[in-house]
Formats: C-alpha cells, structure tokens, sequence
DNA sequence: ACAGCGACTGAACAAGTGTTCAATACTCGG
DNA sequence: CCGAGTATTGAACACTTGTTCAGTCGCTGT
C-alpha cells in the first residue's frame, strides 16, 4: 500500500475520486470535496481533467485497468474481481448501476468470457448443459457481481466490514455451494417456472 | 393502469419521485424536476412532504407497503418483487445501494423469511443442507436481487426492456435451472475456494 | 354571504454547484 | 542564473440546489 502523500497531486485526485463516487454516488459527489480529500484546490482537479465528466471517465478507465491487467490469464472472473482493491469495487458497482459506457463494456466483455468459459467446461464435462447458455452466463455473472453492488446490505447480515474480503470470501464460499451441489433436490420450482414462461409467450 | 391526470397532486408527486429516483438516483434528482414532471410548483412538494427527505422517506414507505402487501401468505420472495411494478422495482434497487433504512429493513426481513424458508425445505427434504445457512440466505437473496439491481445490464443482454417482467423471467429460470440441477458436476472450485477461506482465518 | 382552511403558486433567498481565469510557485534544460 | 513550461492557487462567475414566505385560488360549512 502506497501512502497518500507519496503519490502525485493527479493520482491522489483519482483516487480520492474513486472512493467519493464509490461511496457517494457520482451525482452526490462535488469535485470541491474530491479537492478537499486529494488536498488539493478544486481548480486543480479540472485542470488536471479538464471537468467532472473527464475525472468520472478517468476513474473508469483506471478500473478497467485494474481489474483486465489482473488475471488475463487462466483464473476466471470472479477471482479478478474479489482480488481488487476495496474503492475499485464499490466505484464498479456505482457505475454499473449508472449505466457508464467503459462500464457496460465490460459487463458485457465479462459475459462473453464466461460464456466461453463455461462452453469449454461443458465440452470437458466439469459443467453441466443449459438450456439457454446465454441466459446463463448473464444471471452467473450477475450472481457474482450481486454481492458487490449490495455490498453494504451483504456486509452488514454476514457481519464483517461491508466490502472486507473475508466477508466477500464467506459469501461466495455459500454460493459455490449452491452452484456445486444445488440447492433443491426436486425440480418443484424449476417445473412451476418453466410452466410460466412458456405459458407466457406461446 | 390509472391515468395521470385522475391522480390527486400528492400521490401524482409521489409516482414522478419514485420513477425519477429510480433511474437518476436520488443525489441527481431534484425536486424541480419531480414538481415539472407533476406539473406542479416546486414549493407543492415541500408543502406535501416537508422536504425531499421527507419526499424519499414517503417513496420508502410506499415501496414497503406494494411489496409486503403484494403476498404475505404462502408465496416465497422471489415473486413478491418480480411481480412489483417497474418503478418501484427500480427504486427499490436505488434505495438499497444508498443504504435507505427502510430499504435495509425490508433486506434484512426478506433474508430472515427466507432463511426460515429454507430451513423448512431442509427439513421436509426438497432443501440441501448447508455449511452456513446464513451465509446461504443472504447470498441467495442478493442473487433474487441481483439482476433487479443489475437491470440495465441484464436486460441489454438478454434482449428485452431492461425492467420488463419477460425477460427477468427468462433469467430468473436460467437461475433456477442452476439452483437445481447444480452448475458444476464436481467440487473442484468449491474445494478450493474452502481451502482459501480456511487457509486465511486460522 | 362570508369566514375558514387547505391546496397551490411566484418570487425570492442563501448555500452549494461546476467552471473560468489571471496570477503565483515550482521545476527543469540551456 | 535564467527563462519556458507546468503545477497550483484564490477569487470570481453563472447557475442550480433546497427551502421559505406572503399571498391567491377554490372549496365547504354555517
């Protein structure tokens, strides 16, 4: 971990930046509070940005950074995820919510590479077939992504610091789980469903 | 479907908030804007709720209400949210990343009916056991939850209006499908990943 | 008819917003 | 040491924000 004061005035702005928006929301953000985290004027801030719009795009290119350099090789999605650092998560989880283009990109660069992923487990047998691959992978990596947007309500019940990877490492322990063994023995719920959606668009 | 105009100002006031809130977050939603899209004063507003916490609380309380109303009796979680109406189903997910006490409540008393849902289920057999029943509740909520929170994403995907009930269906059966019938045919990320979480908390 | 009362408004206020700009401090190559 | 260029600032701008308030409209009971 880097101390605050080692890093340039435009790093310190970026981060203090991430965590805000994280924390706060773009919206509920003034640059004048950035300035004030990164000690720093407010006129700096677009100086370095050119306006609050240029930090908010700073700040998602950085976590797309982040998060690709992390594992491009082998390890799969989640563990890229979980292994960031605490404010690229919420501020991932922020932007998801707002919509933010780089955003969407990767949630959609995401599903693709699971896609692919769980097509190549279920072509070596470690996955099992789906009826509707596509749909699949979306909710999977909604799944994965639940307990970092509901961080601070996930947090708080299993009772660790909100975002504390311990915390994030029980609650995926519980959902490998459910994806390994299953979660219902009968099909009950998947028959009763099933009946819906069809019956929905005949 | 009422029409807007047969609505008194106050609840017309009320439905403009919820909707607004909902896809701008409440930072970036001004009561100017919920009073224009009411057609009325913005001093209305604060005559009818005292001030736009006091319009949020109000937007809390009613969110609350369609939902616990919508089935008290025998139907599990799942549905009650599925079957409310898209604003509010879009607020809800605001309110929950904002960390809105009501919206924490409502959380926190979802998990718990669920929680003693499954422990029901594991005691007339169609639930497995599990290693950490809470853990398990909470990550299952947050996964019912997480393609309403993940909305915009989701539904891109998936090809549909982000909030409409046809595609949430279609992802919530690809969900069930995997609760079911499992997603790994073996234990070897779950394996590892009991081994990480037992290996960090000696 | 009129008093009372809640719904409703327009104009205004103070505070906070993003952004601009001239001016100063700083750092480095010549 | 000097001068070009960058980093940094304080003060100000125009605008939006939430909220206040005096006052008007329209109804309802007497």
């Amino acid at each position: 971990m880097r101390s605050a004061s080692d890093l340039t005035a435009r790093a310190r702005i970026r981060d203090a930046a991430l965590a805000r928006f994280g924390t706060d929301g773009i919206a509920g953000t003034s640059v004048r509070a950035v300035a004030a985290d990164a000690r720093v004027s407010p006129a700096l801030v677009v100086h370095h940005f050119g306006s609050k719009e240029g930090l908010r795009q700073a700040c998602d290119d950085y976590v797309l950074d982040s998060i690709r350099s992390g594992g491009e090789a082998a390890t799969e999605a989640l563990g890229e995820i979980l292994q960031a650092a605490t404010p690229v998560r919420r501020y991932l989880a922020r932007a998801l919510l707002d919509d933010t283009p780089a955003a969407s990109a990767l949630f959609t660069e995401i599903v693709e590479r699971t896609e692919a992923w769980l097509a190549a487990g279920e072509k070596e047998g470690w996955v099992r077939a789906s009826a509707d691959p596509t749909a699949r992978s979306v909710t999977y990596v909604s799944w994965l992504l639940a307990p970092l947007v509901l961080g601070g309500q996930v947090g708080r019940l299993l009772g660790g610091d909100p975002a504390e990877t311990a915390t994030a490492v029980r609650g995926a322990r519980a959902g490998l789980e459910m994806l390994t063994r299953g979660l219902f023995t009968d099909d009950r719920w998947l028959a009763a469903f099933t009946a819906i959606d069809e019956g929905k668009r005949p």
